[in-house]
This record gives structure tokens, sequence and C-alpha cells, in this order.
RNA sequence: GCACCGUUCGUCUAGGGGUUAGGACGUAUCCCUUUCACGGAUAAAACACGGGUUCGAUUCCCGUACGGUGUACCA
């Protein structure tokens, strides 16, 4: 039970698209399995037909993949222990409930949804709780309550049944769980879940009991909205007679809204305007489609330092942490116990931070990427120089773009309050002069060389450098701030500094 | 309702029987900068409440309050 090879796994449901909360529970099992050198597993758990949504598995898969969260075991990347697909593995549930029907912990009951839900309807006016457990099977109708040939009849004649767990009456149930340590349940509380549903396919419960027990799981890495079935799948394993091999557990606190009142949800992230998924997922059936962190401009590298320290610290005051340095500082010891709202700030900071660090030459790659989705055209030395520029002023890899487009294109406006305050006629008169300057210009087109020029200049006209400035800034950017002026200009070159003050000398006379 | 889990600055968190309760995001001010950012500095800002235990509790115990999750033939 404890010095078992680490074997994890990653459990979704291809419903839509993989929540970031899912992400991050992907993300703790990752960095888990690679700090102790164990497996990295992914298995679908696919078992109930009506929610299966088109896309999702392929979305999980990219997703994962976007974040640098690598595979060992999946439907995609095989593994002994494949299939990784639960609609794949059905057969084999039905065998494992047969077994727990044979020795007496699991039973038939051919209650329809519709009784039950008079059952509880009718229970609930005289405000009892329906439990479907060891005191109430006795009133309803299954392998229990029936003569031994009347169900088997009932089968035979292919009426719908299900399997359900026989929880035993009063035992106490106990186990660890390594982020919350001693949990204890009584088995009273616990009602008699539903194994294998009537359409044949086996329940979350058993389906994944049974594979994390095939697939030799060590530790279940899970959201904490699993933990009030935990006491169930442990008497599962009890049932099984698998106890002594039963995984390690481990419940992660949630990812809660920014303003406190439940889970983070898809709602959260269209009332705040971020994206609560990793990457764009268009609804197949809707047609609608929902924003991702990718598409916001996020790199994967600082949506995964984000998501790792929600919920989790190393005890230092590091915050900026490669993906090598999470796998080796990472422990299950220093999880969180307590939900984390859900702060995008820290998200945006944490983007800037990985931006600023970025090379010039990876930046200008994402420039450039973003210039020919808006069918601009740049070439690679400019592009280099124009990432140097914007790199510390930016949080998004999009702005490169819109904060820095009068590196491509000239200024289509002049912001109203900077013209009011900083075009003076004197700063015109300059620039027409400094404009002339430029038409007889000889030699390289360099900042420190045009700052010297123009500085001359103004000293020829008896100006300050003050008040010219920003009225040339205005002229090149159509606002009042951005990156180095001298920058601006010899980026821009020449010539096209020369239309753009003869531009706004005469928009703005 | 019942079961389980939780509660340190607005947010993410460190800490832990005696601390000026530390850091980060955000906010504010200043410095740097002829702009904007970056960077640097400073500031405001927290132990939910009530009882114990103790010389001493934010830290341990018990209650209360509040929050979260679960309570499906969904996962």
């Amino acid at each position: 039970m404890t010095d078992r090879p680490v074997r994890v796994r990653f459990a979704p449901s291809p419903t839509g698209p993989l929540h970031i909360g899912g992400v991050r529970t992907a993300l703790y099992n990752y960095l888990l399995a690679r700090h102790t050198g164990g497996t990295m597993i992914l298995r679908i758990e696919d078992t109930d037909q009506t929610r299966f949504v088109p896309g999702a598995e392929d979305y999980i898969l990219r997703s994962l993949e976007w974040c640098g969260i690598q595979l060992d075991e999946s439907p995609w990347h095989g593994g002994a222990y494949a299939p990784y697909r639960q609609s794949e593995r059905k057969a084999l549930y039905m065998q494992y409930a047969q077994q727990l029907l044979n020795t007496g912990n699991a039973y038939y009951a051919f209650d329809t949804p519709e009784e039950l839900e008079a059952m509880r309807k009718r229970l609930k006016a005289e405000k009892v709780d329906f439990q479907y457990n060891s005191v109430m099977r006795m009133q309803m109708k299954n392998s229990l309550t029936l003569p031994a040939d009347e169900v088997r009849r009932r089968i035979a004649s292919g009426e719908p049944y299900v399997i359900r767990l026989k929880v035993p009456l009063k035992e106490e149930i106990r186990f660890t769980d390594l982020i919350r340590g001693h949990v204890v349940v009584q088995s009273s509380t616990i009602d008699d879940k539903v194994l294998m549903k009537s359409d044949g396919m086996p329940t979350y419960h058993l389906a994944n009991v049974v594979d994390d027990h095939l697939m030799e799981i060590s530790h279940v890495i899970r959201g904490e909205e699993w933990l009030p079935s935990a006491p169930l799948h442990v008497l599962l394993y009890r049932a099984f007679g698998w106890e002594s091999t039963m995984p390690q557990f481990a419940h992660l606190p949630l990812l809660l809204k920014p303003e406190g009142e439940g889970k983070l949800s898809k709602r959260d992230g269209d009332k705040h305007g971020f994206a609560v998924f990793p990457l764009q997922w268009n609804n197949p059936e809707t047609g609608e489609s929902s924003r991702g962190f990718r598409e916001d401009g996020y790199l994967p590298e600082a949506l995964v330092n984000f998501l790792a320290l929600l919920g989790w610290n190393p005890g230092t005051e590091q915050e900026i942490f490669s993906m090598e340095e999470l796998i080796a500082a990472f422990s299950l010891e220093r999880v969180n116990k307590s939900g984390a709202k859900f702060d995008i700030n820290k998200a945006k900071w944490y983007n800037q931070q990985y931006i600023k660090a970025m090379s010039d030459e990876q930046l200008a790659g994402f420039l450039l990427q973003e210039l020919d989705k808006q069918g601009l055209i740049c070439s690679n030395e400019k592009a280099v120089l124009v990432a140097r520029a914007m790199k510390e002023r930016i949080t998004f890899i999009h702005e490169l773009v819109s904060a820095g487009r009068f590196f491509f294109e000239a200024p289509v406006a002049y912001d109203a309050e900077t013209v009011a305050k900083k075009w003076t006629a004197d700063a015109a008169k300059a620039l027409t002069a400094f404009a002339e300057l430029l038409k007889g210009w000889q030699g390289a087109f360099t900042p420190t060389a045009v700052k010297t020029a123009l500085n001359d200049l103004l000293a020829q006209l008896g100006m300050k450098p003050g008040p010219v400035m920003p009225a040339l800034r205005l002229a090149m950017t159509g606002s009042g701030g951005g990156p180095d002026l001298m920058e601006i200009l010899a980026i821009c070159g020449r010539e096209e500094t020369i239309r753009r003050i003869e531009t706004a000398v005469k928009a703005l006379v």
C-alpha cells in the first residue's frame, strides 16, 4: 500500500470542454507522477451515454498537450492496462458486479426511476428524507424482498434492473486522506448506491474502483466534490477484498467563484470577462463558443504556474516556477485544505512575467503569428525589434499588435486629450523643420544618431525638447504613451517618420 | 434538512503556544524615466466569534457562526 510504484490517473468525463479546475487536477497528478518517477495515466470516464459530447475527448487531449502535461498511458498513447476508455471496458464491470452479487455485497433492484421519484416526493411531504438504505431496502422491490424465482423471472423476461451495493447497517468507515487527514463516516449515512445502471453500464463508483484497482493506481488525486463519496469507494474496495491495495486518497480544494458562493463556473468567466477553459471550445450541438486562455493570449507556462500555486505552495517565497521546478518542489503534503477563489489578476501578472522573460526572437515568433492573423506583414528583423520594444508593456500576446499597431500602420486618429495638451504651433514648426532635416539624412538611422540630430536642431531653433517630444510621439503613434520614441523612429524608418510628421502637421494645425 | 470538509490582509498564501504575524497579486504614494511601462522604495490591509486548556493562545480542544461539497440509474 505504501511502497508501490506511483501510478496516478486523471479521469475526466468527455461531457464538454475541460474546465480549468480539471486542468489543475491533471497538473497535480502529473507533478506527483514526475516527482516520484511514477506513471501518469489518462482514463476516459464515459459511462454516461446520454452526456457524451463529440469532440470533448479530443479537446481534453489537446488541452493537456498545450499545458505541457504529458501522458504515459491513455487511449491515444496505449499502455499495458488498455483499454483506457470505460465504454470499451463495459464487459468487465458486469463481471465484477456479479462477484459482488455472489458474495452477498450487492443485490438486484427493480424499482423504476419513476417509482423512486414518487417515493422521494411522498416522503418529502412528510418531511422525511428518502434514502435507499439498509432500512428502506426491505420495503422496495429487489432481490432481497422478492422471492428468488420471481427475481429470476423478472430478469429472464428482460425487465430493467439495477444492481445496488448492500451497504452494511452499522459500520465505521475510516480512511486517511493525504490532504485532510483522518476521515470517519458511519455506514448508516451512506445509501445503497447503484453500481450497474439499467442500460448495462456501470456508474462512476463501480467503474472507478474497478479500474483504479485493475490499473494499479497508487494515488487517487481528485477534486473535493468526491470527498463525500470516498467512504462508499472504501466500502467497495472492502467488498471486493482489495482493501490492502487500496489507493491513497487526496481530495483537492476546489476553485471557487471570484465573489464566493460556489464553484467556479463558465458563467463567472462570461460575467467577469475571462476564460475558464484552456482552449477555445465550440459546442458542436449549440454552435455556442467559449473563450480559452490560449486564445485570450496566455502562455501555457504562465497558466500552469498560476494554477499550480492555487492550492499548493512550496513554503518558500518563490513565485515563478517552470514545469521542471514545479516537479522538483511538488508534494501533496503542501496542498491546502480550503478552496481558493479564482483571481484572474494574478493570472495576468504571471502572464506578464513570462512574456517579459521570453527572448526577443521567441516573442517575435508570436508577433508574426498575430500579424498574420490580421493580414499584416512584417519582416523578421523588424518583428524582433518590435518584440523587444513592447515586451515590458504588455500582458497578453495579442497586445503586441493592438498596443503596438503604430509599428505597422500609421495612426489613423490622434488621442484628443494628448492633442489638446501637447500639440502646439511651436512643436509643429519644430517637427516640420525636423522632417526637412530628415529628407537630407545621411548615414545610419539609429536611435542615438536621430536623438543627437534632433537635439542639435532644437538647440539651433532655441527650443527645448520637452514640448516637442510628446508632439513627435503623437505624430508617430497617435497617443501619448509607448516605447522609447527614438526606438520607434528607428524601427519605423526615416521615410515613414517624415510621412507621419507631415500627415500630423496637416491634420492637427 | 442530513453527512462530510473548511475558515490568517480585498485575493492567493507563509507561519505557528510568547513574532513588529512574513511574501505575492491588486490598491495608493514616491523614486527612476522629457511619455507609457518595467524596475526600486514606502504605505494602508488579516489570525470569524464565544468558551475552555495554559503563566501565555492567532496557533491546541469544544461549541457557534459563516462558507464549500455531497445527498441522481451525472461524473
